[in-house]
DNA sequence: GCGACAATTTAAAACGGTTTGGTAAAATTC
DNA sequence: GAATTTTACCAAACCGTTTTAAATTGTCGC
């Protein structure tokens, strides 16, 4: 049904129909809630792309999609889906080849000017992103999921991925590790360096020397998880205790560990950072894993939140969210083994 | 810049510049050259929202998205958005709340009324699947990734389910398994079935007796691998050997059997359904895993494929698609042990 | 009972394309 | 070379809303 009949029907020109349902403020209580009823009635719906075209604005937020080791995106998704679908705002999905760092900007490029979307996600920032300069100077509205040093105003979400880090790696200083080795994200990404500088700092702070030797940089796999455990603990000394980036590198963590005959929570420990998954969790890992966690899904969710309010007009500078992390102490991570000499 | 600006600084009508762009064959072929040229050279794109107005189509697919234990989810998605990448078409992602089964149908509903997608892809559906039955009858376009027994025809990409784990199983049973367990899929789906029937018409062939007590249903996470695994491991006499339904299963054995002191390709042999994911690899394992294998991003993608032929007219009863699984072989499965009487 | 002002409602003009129903000019037929 | 068809293009109507600008109705003070 279109809103010409509808109107007709309710005796009413368009006009006032189209005020009734949005809401305006110059209709009268007593005909909004009529023509409330009847549309529920009669089952009327704007046409959505009619809106669309006439309001200018798309009804969709763009995110974009990487290739390679994405396991945090669905939970992500899942949260900002479930904030957006109260609303009448879409998700759009870009997939983006990273094979072709060219093409990423391109990507972000084509997303803005097509008009397809009315605000960009942005994920794992780097320090100097061009994806935020090129966004900002095109005028899109976007929200940063991390952070960035750019000099350009731009609205963020971020985990205390430094706090954290400090937090945890304190911890196994604490416990009496001193050779601590760190599996972190990808290199250059500022979530990396915010841990690389948690690290640094739980270290200095407490006397101990770092070593380029015990850190390593890449993706979230687990076969990088193994890759790296594996060539650490076959350094000597080796080190006692790991801070791993995320699930999938402590699963490789433990399966070098293992694979080396070494006992996970007594002859080394391990420490990784979790975005809460439901299908993996780290409490039922063998033994159960300390972690410093903090929920992807919520993250979705809230950043929904904060792109709604980026395009009811909230100035991108007011909207920067850090959030805190837990760190929960489980059976992985334990005092180091007396020294053999 | 607007279609009528564009179509001046041509020195032609908006009607033949729409029509040069869309490819239709009445405009001269040195014109739609000029044209093309020129759009790409000005930077002209037609308003999206205006196209699907005029059009009537929406331009977007809808995907619903689960609460839990969708990391199958992101791969699918990943495929699914790579095809569509080149097409002017969106993905949209809609949210569903699995506690609230009631809840699935309303989705499906407001989503083919909404008139926001042009199509829907249906997940992991059962044999009588209402929402095929909703969809049918509103006549919206629709494939199943799987497939349904039900008496409305659908178009449908599916895995070889049944053969995959008949081929799985009768390996275990030329091994010499004889206590062969099964870790499956939630209860009632189509997949789930006809992996039991692979499974059933595999031990039937060799003339084992079917044993309830070693088949499990649910969820595809780590956890109920693993309390599964464990409950059937404390049986005696204890199986040999897993059949499991995915990579998250699987690890859940792992540790069972860990946790247990039995060896995996020695004393427990397991074969699991790998959909590859970047981030955790079969090969990777410890032991490395043996799989049936087929991948969830390819099926995403070849889903856009068909959904775009059913857009464009193909009618859905030719739309049928059986991929074949590979069997791949490695250390988790062996002979099992010698049995101790 | 009338003017002034506010509260409602409306007709008509966007929004930016596609598509229908033509019309000249060029090519073909006889 | 006239009649017919084909080719290449165009003007105008249409898609279904929102929004601007104007008209109508209602309320109030005097």
């Amino acid at each position: 049904m279109k809103l010409r009949e509808f109107a007709q029907q309710l005796g009413l020109s368009p006009t006032t129909v189209s005020r009734a349902l949005s809401g305006y403020p110059e209709v009268s209580e007593k005909t909004r809630k009529r023509v409330a009823e009847e549309a529920a009635r009669l089952g009327y719906r704007p046409n959505i792309n009619a809106v669309r075209l006439a309001t200018g604005r798309a009804g969709a937020i763009g995110v974009v999609m990487g290739r390679s080791g994405e396991f945090h995106f669905s939970e992500f998704m899942g949260g900002l889906a479930e904030r957006l679908g109260t609303e009448d705002i879409d998700i759009l999905v870009s997939p983006m080849d990273d094979k072709d760092p060219k093409g990423e900007i391109q990507l972000y490029s084509r997303l803005a000017v097509s008009g397809r979307v009315d605000a960009v996600i942005v994920h794992s920032p780097e320090p100097n992103d061009e994806r935020i300069a090129l966004l900002h100077k095109l005028g899109m509205p976007f929200l940063v999921h991390g952070r960035s040093d750019i000099d350009v105003p731009h609205a963020w979400l971020d985990i205390d991925n430094e706090g954290a880090i400090r937090r945890a790696t304190s911890h196994l200083i604490d416990l009496g590790h001193r050779r601590i080795a760190m599996i972190n994200g990808r290199q250059g990404r500022t979530f990396s360096l915010h841990r690389d500088k948690g690290y640094r700092d739980a270290l200095q702070a407490r006397g101990i020397a770092f070593d380029p030797r015990l850190v390593a940089h890449g993706n979230f796999t687990d076969e990088l998880g193994f890759r790296f455990a594996r060539s650490f603990l076959e350094q000597t000394p080796r080190p006692t205790a790991f801070v791993a980036g995320s699930m999938m590198t402590a699963l490789g963590i433990y399966r070098a560990a293992r694979s080396m005959g070494l006992e996970i929570g007594r002859e080394v420990s391990v420490i990784a950072h979790d975005d809460v998954f439901p299908y993996l969790t780290a409490d039922n890992m063998v033994p159960s894993l300390s972690a410093t966690r903090s929920s992807m899904r919520a993250a979705g969710a809230r950043s929904a939140d904060l792109v709604l309010q980026l395009l009811s007009g909230r100035p991108s500078e007011e909207v920067h969210e850090l959030w805190p992390v837990e760190l929960i102490l489980r059976e992985s991570t334990a005092p180091p083994p007396p020294e053999r000499s």
